[in-house]
DNA sequence: GCAATTAAATTGTCAGACAATTAGCTTCCT
DNA sequence: AGGAAGCTAATTGTCTGACAATTTAATTGC
């Protein structure tokens, strides 16, 4: 665990990186206790809170967990699948909202992995999975549910299908590519009419997985890609025709 | 910009989060300045180290950027697209190398979303990235190559199939799915024979790709997956059968 | 033998200070 | 007038030392 004394880097990103380092390389492995602040201060040649900020560091990105007391200290900490869903979702929704993309783009990218899962889904789908689909197409056939948490019970809804493969890695990719769709899904006003659309579809959806039909539950998913393209279409025109105003 | 009182977790990580909440709900745009560490300190009434330990969890996540002198401070960063394909790629490999997960469910998720990425790279593909598929083919083909070396061109020309598809957003996603294989990858020692095989099936795969083949180079993308699958299984049963002894 | 207390180790937080860096202003010289 | 040099102020980076809070382990008393 050395630092490279010609970096430009902050003390504390120079040390987090060898300590990510020595993490990611197998040297410390999980739940392994790293030394206390005191000596890693000690052993970098560097003040307490220098050490501190760069532990901080590795904390915001989960490689690492502190506890209090006689026995704590800092552990290596085994990125859950919980917990790298929400970093997938954190950081796909903000590369979504920062960076200006395109419904279009984003739509697309969101439909064609799913997509990829369907077949899966429809092979291996257990009967939870069905019960989640057909309880959040329940859930959308109230008229009185506003429009977020139409789009809401729409992302459960995908999560439910996408689950189904019983493929937690590709779950995990998936986290990313339908929750950051949600903050443009919600810019949508959603009329009757779509609802109704977007419920039928879900239900032939279901219906293809149940029957694990993998080509209709395709073909009802591209049908389904195809309207939800169609409406963040219409909300962009409208959007720039006002601009122009 | 408040801290719940009754939370548990540290000042540093409500701070961070508090922070953080106004940066995903938009109150702090790309590029805005945040109020400088002491002013921090003094609004939450904790103390400028305290304030520090946070902002260097937000830096860890990309969300800010802090900047020197006098016109210096943190700024609300925009997180690049290289970025987040470096956080998606640490956290994917983190999460497979951490969580055992197994090489045959890795590989069917990264060929499941390689596969949708096919036919859109089929219809969009430019030049640059059917050359960067055929050179990376040709590294390949070095009988010197070291086991290593093959995968990181393996990589390369996946990464290269993927872009085809002209979609920014996932491309980011796919990054995870291909990078993270790499360690899993690298277990496998690539015989000459299973060498050509794989060369084989890229020269297949580039050659639909440039003929706008969807179906064939959807076909020759399954036969891979079977393919490497198979060459996992081989090394996984070789691996059980040495602890067995 | 068991319970209560004490001690020790460790992280969490604070206060104040100084160094390093950078932008802008001022001053002085040409 | 214009430009270059230096000065000033603001801000982050780092250090020192201290105390609080928390948790485990040992010790003591019964």
């Amino acid at each position: 665990m050395k630092l490279d004394p010609a970096s430009a880097k902050d003390l504390s990103a120079q040390i987090a990186a060898a300590i990510r380092e020595e993490i990611v390389s197998g040297k410390l492995i999980v739940d392994a206790r790293l030394p206390s602040e005191a000596e890693l201060a000690e052993h970098f040649q560097v003040s307490r809170p220098t050490v501190r900020e760069a532990l901080k560091r590795l904390a915001a990105q989960s490689l690492i967990r502190t506890q209090r007391g006689a026995t704590g200290g800092a552990f290596v900490n085994r990125l859950s699948f919980e917990q790298a869903y929400g970093q997938q979702i954190t950081t796909s929704t903000l590369l979504l909202s920062m960076n200006a993309v395109s419904f279009d783009v984003a739509c697309e990218a969101r439909y064609a992995l799913e997509r990829a899962c369907a077949p899966l889904s429809a092979a291996r789908r257990g009967a939870v999975h069905l019960d989640r689909m057909r309880a959040e197409i329940a859930v959308q056939s109230d008229p009185a549910l506003s429009d977020e948490d139409f789009c809401a019970s729409d992302v459960a809804f995908h999560r439910a299908l996408v689950d189904g493969a019983g493929n937690p890695v590709l779950s995990y990719h998936l986290a990313g590519a339908v929750e950051a769709m949600q903050p443009l899904m919600n810019m949508i006003t959603f009329t009757a009419r779509s609802r109704g659309a977007i419920i039928d579809l879900h239900s032939r959806i279901t219906g293809a997985i149940a029957a694990q039909d993998a080509a209709a539950a395709d073909t009802a998913l591209s049908e389904l890609a195809a309207y939800t393209l169609g409406l963040g279409r219409d909300v962009m025109a409208a959007r720039n025709s006002r601009l122009q105003d």
